[in-house]
DNA sequence: ACCTTAAACGGAGTATACTCCGTTTGTCAA
DNA sequence: TTGACAAACGGAGTATACTCCGTTTAAGGT
């Protein structure tokens, strides 16, 4: 990538996280954005094709951080599957909780847009959570376990989280046993 | 209501009907559909706030009725509670299947705009399936049961089924099978 | 029949996501 | 150092969701 492509795409993470953090997504126009990073609208949608497209550049690093990190835990801990099971999926609520809106931004960029699911992002979340399952009740096959980590990321994924947090008012802490109470069949 | 709105909303529901069976719903601007109805897009706005709402507008009928059958079929029934499962959950996918595209359109309406859980629509539905899952694990407590009616809802939500459906190539059958296996659990 | 008025209408206007394309610039080989 | 060119830039332009408000009209009372 050319130098000052690089610059470019520096100044506009910097500048949407900035902006994002001082008010709502919505409200931030990507002319602002542009504005803010001092580049014209052109070069911004050059680097991030879409406003949900730069949402989840801006997540990426944080999932991605968890993804390795659990995967690394699943293969070293010692402790027993529903253990496993309340720590992953406990990190999973936290991450949702501390990037509510911009995952609910990068899981809205659709119908149209396939963004999330396309992700590599999410291939790499439904095997970790695939795993999980496989731990979790070793006699399904794996397109059953990949089935219930495809649901398990749906049931958590932008609204129904949000929904569940400000509407029926559960905290995180209930959503995990909830959660744990559904899929740990013991 | 004025009876001049009365046939307006006709009208209007007339002409995304048509539209929308022509093309699909994104490239049908409100503009379109306000000139195929024959009136201004002010007037359009007054009768329904947002293209989403439109959409639910259209398939509100249809989804209602589902309600009302099967609220009367699970008090009817003399069947055991795994094959009411498989009745009710079967037809919500037929359902699903059969509207896809509006009810992706309804359910991504947001965020910002509640939409879609903020129906009283939503409320209804998760009622029915609080009592499926109720039928199904009587030793719950009812806030369990509707979690997991709406751990159901948001299974099948919008992007979700359509990923399963498209991505994933799992079909209505598959997808009946593998949430009875998650739900039911015997 | 006529008046009143709240409700409904319509379309010009606004905001913003996203595109197009002519211009500029970093890079690299000669 | 220079020339060539692919890559990147920028901003005017387009499309469209949605708003605002002046105008019109249905409907009920007199």
């Amino acid at each position: 990538m050319r130098k000052d492509a690089q610059i470019n795409q520096q100044k506009i993470l910097t500048a949407a996280r900035q902006l994002f953090a001082a008010r709502s997504i919505e409200t931030v126009s990507m002319k602002d954005i542009a504005t803010a990073a001092g580049i014209g609208p052109g070069t911004l949608y050059r680097h991030y094709a879409h406003k949900s497209t730069l949402c989840l550049a801006l997540v990426t690093d944080r999932v991605a951080t968890f993804i390795k990190t659990n995967q690394v835990y699943l293969t070293t801990t010692s402790v027993g599957a529903a253990a496993r099971f309340d720590h992953v999926i406990g990190e999973y609520l936290a991450i949702r909780e501390h990037n509510m809106a911009l995952l609910m931004n990068v899981e809205a960029g659709e119908p149209g847009r396939r963004q999330f699911y396309q992700s590599e992002l999410y291939q790499q979340l439904c095997d970790l959570l695939t795993q999980l399952v496989h731990d979790l009740k070793p006699t399904l096959s794996k397109p059953v376990c990949e089935f219930q980590a495809d649901m398990l990321i749906a049931m958590l994924k932008g609204t129904s989280y949000a929904f569940q947090r400000q509407w029926r008012g559960r905290s995180q802490s209930e959503l995990l046993a909830q959660l744990h109470a559904l899929m740990v069949t013991e």
